[in-house]
DNA sequence: CTGGTCTACCTTTTT
DNA sequence: GGTAGACCAG
């Protein structure tokens, strides 16, 4: 009769979700139908009911910010007495736990370092200019975006199908792939990718590693399943056997991932992958007013190939979803302004209100409009604190204390601040690195008592090696945040800064201080730096009331009473490049969409279209969404603040055979890229630097020099070996005098 | 080697 | 329109 806590206020399904703990379960939770709360109590259940310690418990999220939720919640439910569940997170920080004790089975050290997209930018720019491939015709945006999608896929290099390995570059896209991922394992780094594809790698070639984790997770729980990609999925299957208690809860119209490999696929064939599944359908929904429901029910409706829900709501009253059409941009800035403005004068708080744009670039309408008018707002996403210069700087330099192995972090900091040594001293570091094999740190030190630098270059440089071998003998000694500080400090960064005295400066300087304090908050400089590279979310700092403007996919799973979605217009949303290439699909993609960003509304929602808006520079004009005409029409409030009224609108919409004729916009689609690709694919190959082919012809353990010979030394010319001593030679030269150099960098004449 | 100018490309969306 | 990378002059 003493119902627990944890079921009060659940509705029928919500129980259901709840107490179907064994075998496999589907909750298909319709948006705002309470599904946080059923999975809360779902884990809140396994642990009062004593089926599980919370250790025993695998739950993951998509995003750090559901996962945190969850950990509130779920402590908060059953009052705090739990400690705080260890294997709930997102399927990359788990991965990454998982991956650090067991990092030798796929050749990599536990402290392996977990680089972000510019580190991989820039590793797979270095590694197609090495393949003589011009950088220009063959982008490492796009290897990284083939790599991606492959390791969502869960291929490693050799596992590409035929089809797959014929991509980029005239079907040397294998070949990079590989090497990127030799490249990673002599850098003990790895990809976001990798995180999950090495654990499928030895939960399949470690059948007691996996039988570990098997026995351990007694349930398994997902959220947002229509997110996962086939990796995932694998991922998820070898744990969920052979015990299925897998639950996994999704809404297939809210998928919205799948340029990052999601498939939808894998939550509208669950009930085949498990037999038996019982499937739950939340679709009570206790969020937005009736018309809100409706529109965006009217909406998704035009989506083929669902799994079909019904949302209902108790709620009997509300206004219509208001559409209004303005002359431009910054009308449309400026109309939302007036609203908020409005809301608030009624007793309205600005923290009811948010604006959802498709893309990013929207919001600096806003932010112009608001900066004016002196409205308080907030940009969630943007720019993210740990993506800035000088953050980056200090963790590349955190990161080369912990790990001498990354040559990226050596790369970006040798000259930051400015040292003196620059693409010159670089290159001469690399070729000695890749010569001899050793990470560009210790390449540097042996270089240090040669004469391949020029003494100034040499001078600064041990000046950073011995630097950066202190600051690796302190970080045993001190607290990681005061290391920071000493690291900046004898860096040089700090006072750089100080001496530019710029507003800019000063707000670097600010951050460098508040990344010194967010230390403090772990325990090791490991664990920041792990939490650095998985939880990229900038802690919004929730101090005053703000208008909250985003994009809609940072706005999935929140809600707000009042609602302002801008940019309802064919091209920008839905966006250009999904009418473009991704044909069906992607359309059907960008109305789930608008399906989210209509139901994050609990109240109001108001939708706006711009006639004329300024795209690159240029100003375009552009008609409504076909979003708009989809809307059901008694659920909707049109205006326009046009002089010319609907019937500009009208003609617009008339001329409908190709919407975009009258607007002018550069051709380069996916064909002509490929018809570029694949005109030049014999270009001439570049010569090899003299230097770098001797440096690679003489690294074979140089037991093929003695005193006495003669050699040739790429920048010295030709000399006499006077001396030998280990892998640096005393050379006479025969223009440039007596040097040492590094017997990496002769050979013989 | 640095600091300036010029140009190409850009805008999806995120762990 | 703005930025990041390339390119060139001190």
């Amino acid at each position: 009769m003493a119902e627990p806590a944890y079921l009060q206020g659940l509705n029928p399904p919500q129980r259901e979700a709840v107490l179907t703990t064994e075998g496999p379960v589907l909750v298909l939770a319709g948006a705002g139908t309470g599904k946080t709360a059923a999975l809360t109590a779902r884990l809140a259940h396994l642990i009062a009911t004593r089926k599980a310690w919370p250790s025993q418990i695998l739950a993951v999220t998509f995003t750090n910010k559901a996962a945190r939720e969850m950990k509130q919640r779920v402590s908060a439910i059953s009052g705090g007495a739990i400690e705080g569940m260890p294997w709930l997170g997102t399927f990359h920080s788990i991965g990454a736990r998982m991956l650090r004790s067991h990092a030798e089975l796929v050749g990599l050290q536990s402290n392996f370092t977990i680089l972000d997209t510019d580190d991989q930018l820039r590793l797979l720019k270095q590694q197609i200019s090495a393949s003589n491939l011009d950088e220009k015709r063959w982008p490492a945006r796009q290897l990284a975006g083939l790599i991606d999608q492959w390791k969502n896929r869960g291929l490693t290099p050799a596992q590409l199908g035929a089809a797959d390995a014929e991509a980029f570059a005239n079907g040397r896209g294998q070949e990079l792939y590989r090497a990127y991922q030799d490249r990673l394992r002599a850098l003990n780094a790895c990809d976001f990718g990798d995180l999950l594809l090495h654990m499928l790698t030895i939960f399949r070639a470690h059948a007691d590693v996996l039988e570990a984790y098997r026995d351990r997770f007694k349930y398994i729980l997902v959220d947002e399943y229509q997110d996962t990609n086939a990796s995932q999925y694998d991922w998820l299957k070898l744990l969920a056997e052979p015990r299925r208690n897998l639950c996994c809860v999704g809404d297939d119209d809210q998928s919205i991932y799948s340029w990052r490999g999601a498939e939808v696929a894998n939550i509208l064939r669950f009930e085949k992958d498990f037999p038996g599944a019982k499937i739950v359908r939340l679709e009570q929904n206790y969020r937005s007013t009736p018309h809100i429901l409706a529109a965006a029910t009217g909406l998704i409706a035009h989506n083929a190939g669902r799994l079909g829900k019904t949302l209902w709501t108790e709620v009997n009253e509300g206004d219509r979803v208001k559409v209004i059409g303005v002359w431009d941009g910054p009308e449309e800035a400026r109309r939302i302004g007036e609203e908020i403005e409005a809301h608030e004068r009624r007793g309205g708080s600005l923290n009811d209100a948010a604006i959802l744009v498709r893309a990013q670039f929207q919001t600096r309408e806003f932010e112009e409009r608001f900066i004016a008018i002196g409205l308080a707002y907030q940009i969630v996403g943007g720019f993210r604190f740990y993506e800035r210069a000088e953050i980056r700087d200090a963790l590349a330099y955190l990161r080369l204390v912990a790990q001498p192995a990354d040559d990226l972090a050596f790369e970006r900091i040798v000259n930051q601040p400015k040292r003196g040594l620059g693409d010159k001293a670089l290159a001469s570091i690399h070729a000695c690195a890749r010569a001899t094999g050793q990470p560009l740190l210790l390449a540097a030190a042996s270089m240090l008592d040669s004469d391949e630098l020029q003494s100034r270059a040499r001078n600064s440089l041990a000046r950073f090696v011995a630097d950066v071998a202190r600051w690796r003998q302190m970080a045993g000694e001190i607290s990681h945040p005061e290391l920071a500080r000493i690291l900046l400090d004898e860096s040089g960064y700090t006072a750089v800064l100080q001496a530019e005295r710029s507003a800019e400066a000063a707000g670097r300087l600010e951050n460098l201080t508040e990344l010194t304090r967010a230390m403090e908050e772990y325990e090791s400089l490991g664990a920041f730096l792990e939490h650095v590279s998985l939880v990229m979310d900038n802690d919004a700092q929730q101090s005053g009331e703000k208008v909250t403007i985003m994009t809609i996919h940072a706005a999935k799973g929140l809600e707000f009473p009042i609602v302002f979605l801008a940019g309802w217009e064919e091209g920008v949303f839905p966006s250009q490049r999904a009418l473009d290439e991704g044909g069906l699909a992607s359309l059907e993609e960008e109305r789930r969409l608008a399906y989210v960003a209509i139901t994050r509304a609990r109240r109001k929602a108001t939708i706006l279209h711009a006639a004329n808006r300024r795209i690159y520079g240029q100003w375009t004009s552009s008609i409504p969404s076909r979003f708009v005409a989809e809307l059901p029409k008694d659920h909707t409030e049109e205006e326009t603040t046009m002089s010319g009224g609907e019937s500009l609108w009208r003609a617009q919409w008339s001329e409908r055979g190709d919407p975009f004729a009258h607007v002018a916009r550069p051709s380069r689609g996916p064909g002509w890229q490929r018809a570029a690709g694949g005109n030049f694919n014999a270009q001439p190959q570049r010569v090899v630097e003299a230097r770098a082919s001797a440096v690679s012809l003489g690294n074979k353990g140089r037991d093929d020099l003695s005193v006495g010979q003669r050699v040739f030394h790429g920048k010295f010319g030709y000399g006499t070996i006077e001396a030998i001593e280990g892998n640096k030679l005393e050379i006479e030269f025969e223009k440039a005098g007596r040097k040492r150099v590094l017997d990496s960098f002769v050979s013989l004449s």
